[in-house]
DNA sequence: AAAATAAGTCAATATGGCTGACGTAAACGT
DNA sequence: ACGTTTACGTCAGCCATATTGACTTATTTT
């Protein structure tokens, strides 16, 4: 049943990542963690994408509903700023989330041009099945490395983010985060 | 210059969150890495995308240019292995690269049927160009997370892949670690 | 000689991005 | 009050990347 068969593959060649690898690096050459992060990343959506694709929907479904699940009364233009896609590519399935029933929207009280996101129940639904699927990885997966290693994934994670986007995704969280 | 303009947001409802909240979780509540794994995902990849844009390339491209560096004369069927994606997926990405002289194939010793790929100069330049790129942003997010980070964020990553293809995971990176 | 394997290819389809151009409604500014 | 800007939606077309299924060629295995 394995995907890979390791013993087929050659090793690696003359003296690659030589320079690296007798620094402050723990004995650990980045490119290994670069590998990991995409190994991770690929089974983290992984985890999604089936229980999406039996409702039809894919990854930019996902987004859309979280977000909008996290925030809701977000305006259009606030969930493309977090997604960073255009409009165009946002309309379609927007629409679709709207037609099948996983999302609703209500003009503005203020600004009535607004179409303020919300989620139906069926969309809270998806989402809370979704959030659950992934959380259950990441309790998994920091349950095997110790004590303290949430707090350690939480700023290394951050950490990864692009330092000028940082501030903005941390006002982001806290504010999804803020019970009323 | 904000992406989002996070002031405007709206904040989170009712009681969302609340059960996981005063557990064993230090305080962090998983929706929180959920979203800082998305958001560190999306420019961990930004940064080789750019790069690749300008040469007519996608990410495709860089998987294979990737792996095929680290595993030279590896076979094709190795690398839909690793890759998880069809042969027929494959088939255009790495007809572009070959055309291109950034890989190269070579038919194999034992079983000429084998077309053992590697890459060429060009391509091994691309390959140390985008994991440059993508272990200055690891070392500066490690720097930034103190001493000891790293080994952690090693154990991490690797404790999010799938506990039956994590072992299959290791054993190909131990394998292009291996110097010959 | 027949079957299995490694690779490549053709055709059709789906998803999810993109740009550019427009349209409508509502709010804002002078 | 009029003109501009903003928020949103939509049409049309394009591109990249993935899919399935069917088939060919060369080579190895049985």
């Amino acid at each position: 049943m394995a995907d890979v068969n390791v013993s087929t593959l050659p090793v690696s060649p003359k003296g690659s990542g030589k320079a690296e690898d007798s620094q402050g690096n723990e004995g650990i050459p980045a490119v290994e963690l670069i590998e990991l992060l995409f190994f991770a990343y690929r089974d983290f959506v992984g985890d999604a994408d089936e229980l999406l694709a039996g409702l039809g929907f894919g990854r930019a479904h996902h987004r859309v509903v979280h977000f909008v699940n996290r925030h809701p009364g977000m305006r259009v233009a606030d969930l493309l700023a977090v997604l960073k896609i255009t409009k165009q590519s946002l309309g379609r399935v927007l629409r679709e989330l709207i037609d099948n029933g996983y999302i609703v929207q209500k003009a503005g009280d203020t600004d009535r041009r607004e179409r303020l996101l919300y989620v139906a129940p069926k969309g809270e639904d998806l989402a809370r099945q979704l959030v659950t699927l992934q959380t259950r990885r990441f309790a998994r997966a920091l349950n095997e490395c110790g004590p303290g290693a949430r707090l350690e994934a939480r700023k290394f994670l951050a950490s990864m983010i692009d330092p000028e986007q940082r501030a903005e995704v941390e006002r982001l969280i806290a504010r999804a985060n803020a019970k009323k």
